[in-house]
DNA sequence: CATAACCTTTGACTGTAGTCAAAGGATTGT
DNA sequence: ACAATCCTTTGACTACAGTCAAAGGTTATG
């Protein structure tokens, strides 16, 4: 990876500077009111039924803490709190209805906090702001999402592939035939490799490289979780499949896609790879590509 | 103003959310490392010599806790306090070798924190963030400042002023004289208007109307201090301004700058202005602009 | 020159955030 | 059926953040 500039460090310090002493900062103060921060934290996440357990891990508490901060939403009212019908060690946590009229009241100060804000540009200038801070969001998501690789059989792998399978099954007229997944010899070892996209702990992509034959590879399942789309990722898995076949000594990548995937295609088109006529008998695919790939050294 | 949208408001908060839970968290963690936070600011804000009222003030401490947050730092042989010179009520706090060391380390820990961030993206993907915060940070600075008509003779009006003189003064050849400033009499009343701009409390930005003739208004001073440059702030300026001379029933404003501006006369095109020949006999225009108002009830 | 205003220090608090360990009920694996 | 594991509760703390009021020295003001 090529440095990173100390004018864009720079750059980005004073943004994280300004943005948290002044929005940040103002958020805190005003969403809480008159309510401790992490009791106001702890309603925001409630939503509609949540175990205790999720919460915890959601926002990093000690279990202790959150014990004692749900009692005393309950004794105000705020919330409900039952036995997990499925496990009784577990406790379920929901808003009554005074909770949900203090957090539609939280909402509305959010909100207005936010509007004031906007409220001093003009409609053009809140279109930019808008479309910069979007543009942000979608890097600074795609910085924090490692790809790995990770065994063929493990659970994160097997996720991945069921998810793939449910959203293709669901877009493709003919359905899909989960029989149809790379087997997980085929992508371990030497064979080929299986990589997943991790943001803040979670499987949100993946992509599967196999060796067809000898100097040529086939990607597959190239698939990006519905939240993670439009940042980016595809390409990244892409650009990572290609390296992993770069050290195996592969020279050409092939893969198929099918005609409804519009996207896919164009993205294969921007990477480098040009259609080819068809290599092989997949039941699902009606489009190929191909890629050469060059050697290490350049 | 027109009503903000909600969907803007929506993605407003969710950068908002997205931003302060992921990076500022992790800054305000790693920031202090064994430190306690509150310390880690004030000698972020220390730098070279300060006194504990100009701190009290940018942080917005209570001064019983600076007074107890400087002595701790002084114990640890960071920082040394001493009398202020030109008054003794005042405490004046500076860093030592050992404090300067520490802030060092800690400006190095947010860089890295800041470069590893970035480390996640290519080239062009990081000149694009760079582009979208650098964006949205003016964006946001300038929906933080507010325009409001002022007194002429009130103390930021005046400083206002005499920053723009001392600005013009520079960049001159032939220096500024004072004495062409308005009078305040000349903005006063029906006469004409001084606004100032503020940010974060500070006049960042001024600009005058005055009345030349019965029905014609004349701008004058308007200028934006060198750290609110670039936002925008001119236009606002000048969008007040005419607001103010359309609600005197103003039809015509002129204004004459100087050949060596070359970016307000720019601005003065892209804001509707056409340059005429000379109108009046100001010593240090070369450039003469003017403007039809439409009435109020378009 | 007295008095008001100002800046800092000190003492005495309060509330929030957060940690650690022990204990008890519930579930899972063998 | 027994042990290990899991989830929650409770008690006992610690540290940080922040407020309020009294007091003492210093400077401006009439």
């Amino acid at each position: 990876m090529d440095p990173v500039s100390t004018e864009q460090v720079a750059e980005f310090r004073r943004f994280n500077r300004y943005f948290t002493r002044r929005i940040g900062a103002l958020d805190d103060h005003y969403l809480g009111q008159d309510r401790p921060l992490g009791e106001a934290r702890l309603l925001f996440e409630i939503g509609e039924g949540v175990s205790l357990r999720e919460l915890r891990g959601r926002l990093g508490l000690d279990a202790g803490y959150l014990s004692r901060m749900t009692k005393t939403l309950q004794a105000q009212g705020l919330v409900r709190v039952s036995v997990h019908p499925g496990d009784s060690r577990l406790r379920v946590v929901e808003l009554t209805r005074a909770g949900r009229v203090e957090l539609a009241e939280q909402n509305r100060r959010a909100d207005a906090l936010a509007a004031g804000l906007l409220e001093g540009l003009s409609g053009p200038q809140r279109d930019r702001l808008t479309e910069a801070i979007g543009t942000a969001q979608r890097l600074l998501r795609l910085a924090g999402i490692t790809v790995t690789r990770v065994d063929g059989a493990a659970p994160d792998a097997r996720a991945c592939l069921d998810a793939y399978a449910a959203d293709i099954d669901a877009r493709f007229p003919e359905g899909f035939d989960p029989s149809d997944l790379v087997r997980p010899e085929e992508v371990s070892g030497d064979a080929g490799a299986f990589l997943v996209a991790y943001e803040e702990g979670r499987p949100v992509g993946c992509g599967a490289l196999r060796r067809l034959e000898p100097g040529i590879g086939e990607l597959r399942h190239v698939w990006v979780h519905p939240d993670a789309r439009r940042l980016g990722l595809a390409r990244r898995l892409l650009a990572a499949l290609e390296t992993e076949a770069t050290t195996r000594g592969l020279t050409t990548l092939r893969l198929d896609t099918h005609a409804s995937l519009t996207e896919a295609r164009a993205m294969y088109r921007a990477c480098g790879y040009t259609e080819i006529p068809p290599y092989s008998e997949h039941v699902y695919g009606d489009h190929w590509f191909e890629k050469r790939l060059h050697p290490p050294g350049n």
